[in-house]
DNA sequence: ATAGGGCCATACGGTAGCGTATTGACAACT
DNA sequence: AGTTGTCAATACGCTACCGTATGGCCCTAT
């Protein structure tokens, strides 16, 4: 499978890589069976890998560019509701790419722990700026910032369809940028 | 380790898997690490149980039971409110049993799929009729009930314990109780 | 043409885990 | 004392996976 007879890069191990992770977690990521979906023996992997270890640890970094490249993104847009829906129009056209994996992976390896604290970080900050930018005061920005990054954790952790009414995260977004931004009085 | 000296029933088997799925997973649940953990022979396991199939089966069905125990303990408070809280502050109690580990997992059982949308269903079933109760129309209740179940999903999917303001399950549960409870005009 | 490097196949030894088969210790009952 | 049932140890074959060692093919440069 996935011939094209054209020497393999060591991007293309990492899309297979990411794939796994994204399908079956950090232990579905198997040296002789990503060779195999790529269509060559494991020959191939450790010329443009030391070992497994090696392309765990090129995965975390590649995951982690994308919240920064979110946030960039997002920061374009002028008012901060406007920011918060199109963080969650992003994410859906992005697709999502294995957070739970990561999550779970975060649980027994250290190292993934302190990156996905960190990116955490960086996301919890971008949001709880736009509550403050929306007149919330310090705490009560912290405090739904919080809510809102747990609803979306929620949704690409719940990976089922079955969302009866709030099935697209497009729609998600919508509804939480009412309920939270809304300000009272 | 785990020495008493006492047989093992099937439950102390079920009951070291459980904590082995919501550590490590699915693929975490091997019989032969199990023993050792348990500090006998694989030849028990193969006593109380036909195979490693055989057990997470029971695995699954011991969890499904736990959404029963606790829509029924919260139904037993007066108002909508009081209810909500409840759950939150009664999850908490127990601890989260690794309903990640159950949702990665649903992601390639069919069978495992199958109850989890059955579960997911009570769950969102009752909070509905909750926020129908406040006086939430239909369709605004069931948006909010699933903004609510996504919040808390989210919660036991992040099991970092560095959630700066709102650490506590109980506190997230009182702050989403009144955020999503609230009704203006 | 030939020498070297990029990319991969094959073969090997090692470990971890599943499941089976056989045997054994120990208690309770007869 | 003997029989039976409960629970567990041991030994075995099988598969999947990791990592290494070695050699081969093709392309390019000299």
């Amino acid at each position: 499978m996935e011939d094209s007879n054209q020497p393999l890069t060591k991007q293309d191990w990492l899309e297979a890589a990411r794939i796994a992770l994204a399908q079956q977690g950090v232990k579905g990521v198997k040296v002789e069976v990503l060779a195999r979906h790529l269509g060559v023996s494991k020959g191939s992997f450790y010329w443009h890998f030391k070992n497994r270890d090696a392309l765990l640890q090129d995965l975390l970094a590649y995951w982690a560019q994308s919240t920064d490249l979110l946030i960039e993104q997002a920061s374009g847009k002028v008012t901060p509701k406007a920011q918060l829906e199109h963080l969650f129009t992003a994410i859906n056209k992005l697709g999502v790419t294995g957070e739970d994996a990561i999550h779970t992976w975060a649980k027994h390896d250290t190292t993934v722990a302190q990156h996905l604290r960190a990116v955490e970080a960086k996301r919890l900050d971008f949001l709880t700026s736009l509550f403050r930018q929306q007149g919330f005061s310090s705490v009560e920005a912290q405090e739904r910032a919080e809510i809102c990054y747990l609803t979306f954790l929620g949704y690409v952790f719940k990976t089922g369809q079955d969302t009866p009414s709030l099935s697209q995260l497009d729609e998600l977004g919508s509804k939480i940028t009412a309920l939270l931004m809304h300000k009272e009085s």
